[in-house]
RNA sequence: GGCCCGUUCGUCUAAGGGUUAGGACACCACCCUUUCACGGUGGUGAUACGAGUUCGAAUCUCGUACGGGCUACCA
C-alpha cells in the first residue's frame, strides 16, 4: 500500500455548490497539500435519475475559480480512472456478490409497493420510519426467507432485484474520527442499507468504499451529515478489503444557515450568496447567485470558508492559500457546527481588497466597469483610481459606484445636497476658481487645495462650506475619495468643465 | 420515536484544571476627516442548567435541557 497522502474530493453533479461543499473541497485540498499528497475529484453520479446537465462542468468551474483544482496528472494520468462512477459500474456488482456469497449481504425482491407496506403496517408512536433490518428482514421475500431453489429462479427469470448488507446483531462498531475521536454504533441500530441498486448502479455506500479501496484514497473527509452511515461502510471494509486498508476518516461539521442546515433557499430568503459561482438550474432556470459575481476575490472566499470551523490557534485571521497549507491541521477543526455570517464574510473581502496589489484587482475592475457601460482607455489612469478608491470597496462590485465618475461625467448631481446653503458668494468663488484652474502652474492635488484656499480667504468664505459643493460638481454625490485628488486625476479640462457646467444648476 | 454529533459574547472563535475568560465581525461612543469610507481609542456583551471529581473546573465524569444531522433502490 502506498504511504502517500490521497484524498479526494466526491462532489454528485446534482446543481451548484454551496458553502459547505467547497468547504469539504478546500480542507481535502489543504490536507493533501499539506503532506504533499494527492488531491483528486472523483464524481459520484450513480444516479442518473437527477444528474443535471452542465453539473459537472460547474464543479470544476467553481474549482479553477477557487484555485482548488486537483493536479492534471493525478486526475488523468494516474491509473486510478475512470473518475466517474457510472463509467465504473461494471465493477461494483462483483463485490455485492462476494458479499452475498460470504453471508454478509443477501438478495432482496422486494417490490416498491411491499416495502410501502412493511413500512406503513410498522409505523407507530414509537417508530416513526420504520427500518428494513434484522428484526424485519425475515418477513420480506429475499434470499434469507427464500429457499435457494426460488431464489435461483428469480435470478434467472431477471427479476428485479437489490442487494443488501446484512447487518449483523448487536456487535459493536467504532473507529476513531480525526476530529471527534471514537465514535461507537451499535450495528442492531442500523437498518440493511442496499448495496447495489436494481438497475444495477451501486448505491454510494458501496461505490464509496469500493472506488475509495481502487483508487488507494488514504484519508477520507466529509461532511457531518455522514455520520450515521459510518458503521455501514466500516463493515465493508471489514467484510471487502481489511479493516487496516480502510482510510483515516475526518466528519466536518456543518455550516449553518439562520435556521439550520445552510440550504440554497437561505440565500434568496437572506439576501447572501450560498453558491460560490452563480448557477442556473437548467429545468427551472431557477437562477442561485454566487460569491464570485457578487464580487467577492476568490482569496478572500477561501479565507472565509476556511476560517469557518478551523482556525491556527492565533489571533490571525488573513491567510494566503499557501500559509492555509501550511498551517491547516485537521486537529484543529471543530466539531461543532458554524452559522455562516455574511457581514464577516464581506469583511474578509475587505481586507483582501485592501491588501491587493493594484495588479491584482486591474482586470477584475476593467471588466465590471465595461459591463457598466464606461469606457476605460487610459490604463495609467485606472491604476490610479484603484489606488485611490480600493479601501472604500468591500465588494469589488462597489468599484463601479467608486470609480466611474473617473470615466463618465456624472449624469444627475445631488443638487438637493448643496441647494439649502448656496448663494451667489458661491458662485462667483466657483466661476472666478474655474479661471484660476487655468494658470495652475503645477496639475496636483495639493496645488489645487491650496489655490482653492487662497481664493477662498480671499472671497471671504469658509473654505470647508465650498468643498461639498465642489464634490457634488465632480462627483454628483456625497462619497468618492478627498475631492481634490480626484480633481487631480480627473484633469484640469475635466475638472473646469464640469465646474461650468454644474454652476447655475444649483440656484 | 430511534440512533449519532454538538453546546464559551448576537455571530466566528481563543483559553487542552489555576487568566480581571482573550481576539475578530456586528453594534454603541469618542478621535481623525467640513463627503463617504479607511484608520485610531474606548465600551456593551459569553462559559445552557444541575450534580459529581478536585485545594481549585469553561476545561474531566454523569444527568437534564436545547440545537443539529441521519433514519430512501439520494448523495
Amino acid at each position: 500500500m502506498s504511504k502517500k497522502v490521497r484524498v479526494r474530493f466526491a462532489p454528485s453533479p446534482t446543481g451548484g455548490l454551496h458553502l459547505g461543499g467547497v468547504r469539504t473541497v478546500l480542507y481535502n485540498y489543504l490536507f493533501a497539500k499539506k503532506y504533499g499528497g494527492d488531491f483528486l475529484v472523483r464524481i459520484e453520479d450513480t444516479d442518473q435519475s437527477r444528474y443535471v446537465a452542465g453539473a459537472e462542468e460547474y464543479i470544476f468551474e467553481t474549482l479553477k475559480w477557487c484555485g482548488l483544482e486537483p493536479d492534471e496528472s493525478v486526475q488523468h494520468g494516474g491509473e486510478y480512472g475512470p473518475y466517474r462512477q457510472s463509467e465504473r459500474k461494471a465493477s461494483y456488482r462483483q463485490y455485492a456478490e462476494k458479499l452475498v456469497n460470504d453471508g454478509h449481504a443477501y438478495y432482496a425482491f422486494d417490490t416498491t409497493e411491499e416495502l410501502e407496506k412493511m413500512r406503513h403496517d410498522l409505523k407507530s408512536a414509537e417508530n416513526h420510519s420504520p427500518q428494513y433490518d434484522h428484526t424485519v428482514r425475515l418477513k420480506m421475500r429475499n434470499s434469507l426467507t427464500l429457499s435457494p431453489e426460488e431464489v435461483n429462479t428469480l435470478l434467472k427469470l431477471e427479476t428485479r432485484h437489490v442487494i443488501r448488507i446484512k447487518m449483523p446483531d448487536h456487535e459493536n462498531i467504532s473507529f476513531i474520527d480525526m476530529i471527534r475521536g471514537e465514535v461507537h454504533f451499535d450495528s442492531s441500530l442500523v437498518d440493511d442499507k442496499v448495496l447495489l441498486k436494481a438497475d444495477g448502479m451501486p448505491t454510494y455506500h458501496l461505490a464509496v468504499v469500493v472506488d475509495d479501496y481502487l483508487m488507494k484514497i488514504s484519508h477520507a473527509f466529509r461532511g457531518e451529515e455522514w455520520l450515521p452511515s459510518a458503521p455501514v461502510h466500516i463493515l465493508l471494509w471489514k467484510y471487502l478489503f481489511g479493516l487496516e486498508n480502510m482510510p483515516k476518516w475526518a466528519h466536518f461539521p456543518l455550516i449553518l444557515g439562520p435556521n439550520g442546515k445552510l440550504s440554497k433557499r437561505d440565500g434568496a430568503k437572506f439576501g447572501f450568496p450560498v453558491f460560490a459561482m452563480n448557477w442556473t438550474d437548467p429545468k427551472t432556470n431557477e437562477l442561485t447567485e454566487g460569491f464570485k459575481e457578487k464580487g467577492f476575490l476568490p482569496e478572500a472566499f477561501i479565507n472565509l470558508l476556511a476560517l469557518l470551523g478551523w482556525n491556527d490557534g492565533t489571533e490571525q485571521e488573513i491567510f494566503s492559500k499557501e500559509e492555509l497549507i501550511q498551517k491547516f491541521s485537521m486537529e484543529r477543526v471543530h466539531s461543532a457546527g458554524a452559522k455562516f455570517d455574511y457581514e464577516k464574510a464581506k469583511w474578509f473581502n475587505h481586507e483582501w481588497i485592501k491588501q491587493s496589489g493594484v495588479g491584482g484587482l486591474e482586470s477584475g475592475v476593467k471588466t465590471l466597469l465595461v459591463q457598466n457601460d464606461i469606457t476605460v482607455n487610459n490604463d495609467a489612469l485606472l491604476h490610479k483610481v484603484i489606488e485611490l478608491v480600493k479601501d472604500r470597496c468591500v465588494l469589488l462590485s462597489d468599484f463601479v459606484n467608486q470609480s466611474s465618475f473617473f470615466f463618465k461625467a456624472p449624469e444627475t448631481l445631488d443638487v438637493d445636497a448643496v441647494k439649502p446653503k448656496w448663494n451667489d458668494d458661491k458662485k462667483n468663488f466657483f466661476i472666478a476658481y474655474s479661471e484660476k484652474l487655468q494658470s495652475v502652474g503645477e496639475w496636483n492635488a495639493l496645488a489645487l487645495e491650496n489655490s482653492f484656499k487662497e481664493l477662498a480667504v480671499e472671497k471671504a468664505i469658509k473654505p470647508g462650506e465650498l468643498q461639498l459643493p465642489f464634490r457634488i460638481m465632480l462627483v454628483g454625490g456625497k462619497f468618492g475619495p478627498p475631492v481634490f485628488n480626484i480633481a487631480e486625476l480627473l484633469g484640469k479640462e475635466e475638472t473646469t468643465a464640469r465646474i461650468n457646467k454644474a454652476i447655475n444648476l444649483f440656484v
